[in-house]
DNA sequence: GTCTATACATGGATAGAC
DNA sequence: GTCTATCCATGTATAGAC
């Protein structure tokens, strides 16, 4: 009979209810976050979030859809920056990319222990693939200004692009779980920032580019990543 | 109250109940599949199917378990094949993972569509990491003994395998997505093959392999597929 | 050891009151 | 537009027959 918070109090309760969502998801996981908790976070009731979603999984796609777009906010602009060069375009792109990564990863050293568990593949899926959407016609856009300078040699900028996207996925993927597992196994930092490097290498001899040219700061933003998951929460997230 | 059918009329309850859940999972999808549909399809009761696996999910390791234990099978005997070269032991290796896929396509053109939706990422993570992990170090060994004859270039085996069979995996799937919207979409052949000579292409840099020499028979695979997707159903499957 | 019958809790969804 | 009350599917667990 409780009746949750008044209305009045609430502005935006839709906003409310993904933040709590991502809150949720990445601290319990998908499956393991009832819509109850999430309207319990918020002070509300199940017809009140079905009112707003039409489904948990509707909710899951709000959340992907709000973190991916705040990425794309920062990458949109990369290609008419004109001062910059093909190649320090994209290492500006991977930059974007990882550190907003990092950003989010403040609530959530321990998240990413969560996310990569095998039932919250479809968190992981949702993203990728909305990424991957929204980020290969950039990407695409900088590769076409470095084929037509000269400073690239690769095929259908789309393709390449997409591919290179899916590489660097794949190298955040593998380089998380390697940190994560470092706590317990103890593989030498060496041997995980050795298989970026072939990550790295991949995608340069993709593009037809200089050895080592591409994203030379991965090391330091390995490092920073890992004294982050070592030290625990970074900083806490209070809205 | 009406009993199902008797004990003695059955001899690998366990194996009846992996191909019906497997059946029903590439048909409806893995949510979609209540566990009360796996046992109606077997005629077995709920405790039954409790007795034999911990829970859904585990059910669903032992669907992908027995598939990739099936495809390692095909490809463990390939690093000892002394009458091939190391080039030709990776396309042996290849085909013999495309064409488990295609022969598991059978029950399956409609599958395809079914296994590639969201809510099922979860049968396709866990069947990728499960063969990569069998995989790599049969394809490592294939590649240590390429870099030992000097065909190859590339660096620490291990890695490079993964990375390989991380990218024919990403080519399958999005081979498979392509094929799929083909359909309505009218993308052309000429576009999807490019894009697979794409993924071959890196693989053979990664490779430090001549160009063309990676699975040269991969468009008349794909040929095959389309065939396949497009008459519908190729073959019954019984049991 | 193998299975049937059944009970139960959870949680996603909805109808309709306010 | 917001929420209460309720429904129902389904995953899980168990007691006990054969």
């Amino acid at each position: 009979m409780a009746r949750p918070r008044k209305a009045e109090a609430r502005e935006d309760t839709r906003g409310e209810l993904i933040e709590a969502a991502w809150r949720l998801f990445s601290t319990a996981g998908y499956d393991a976050t009832p819509v109850e908790a999430i309207i319990d976070a918020v002070g509300l009731s199940k017809g009140a979030f079905y009112y707003y979603f039409n489904g948990k999984e509707d909710v899951l796609d709000a959340v992907v859809g709000r973190m991916v777009d705040e990425m794309a906010l920062e990458i949109e602009g990369i290609p008419r920056m004109s001062d910059l060069s093909p190649m320090e375009k994209i290492n500006r792109f991977m930059e974007s990319i990882s550190s907003w990564k990092l950003a989010h990863l403040d609530i959530l050293s321990e998240a990413v222990k969560v996310i990569y568990r095998d039932e919250n593949a479809i968190i992981r899926y949702k993203m990728n693939r909305k990424a991957l959407r929204e980020f290969t016609p950039v990407l695409a856009e900088i590769i076409r200004q470095g084929i037509e300078e000269g400073v690239f040699e690769a095929g259908e900028p789309e393709d390449t692009a997409e591919l290179i996207l899916l590489l660097s996925n794949a190298m955040a993927e593998r380089q998380a779980s390697d940190l994560v597992r470092r706590e317990e196994d103890s593989e030498s930092a060496q041997r995980i920032l050795h298989r970026a490097q072939l990550y790295l290498g991949t995608m340069e001899k993709i593009l037809g580019a200089p050895a080592s040219s591409i994203y030379p700061l991965y090391d330091k933003r390995i490092e920073e990543l890992e004294q982050a998951l070592k030290s625990g929460k970074v900083k806490e997230n209070g809205a």
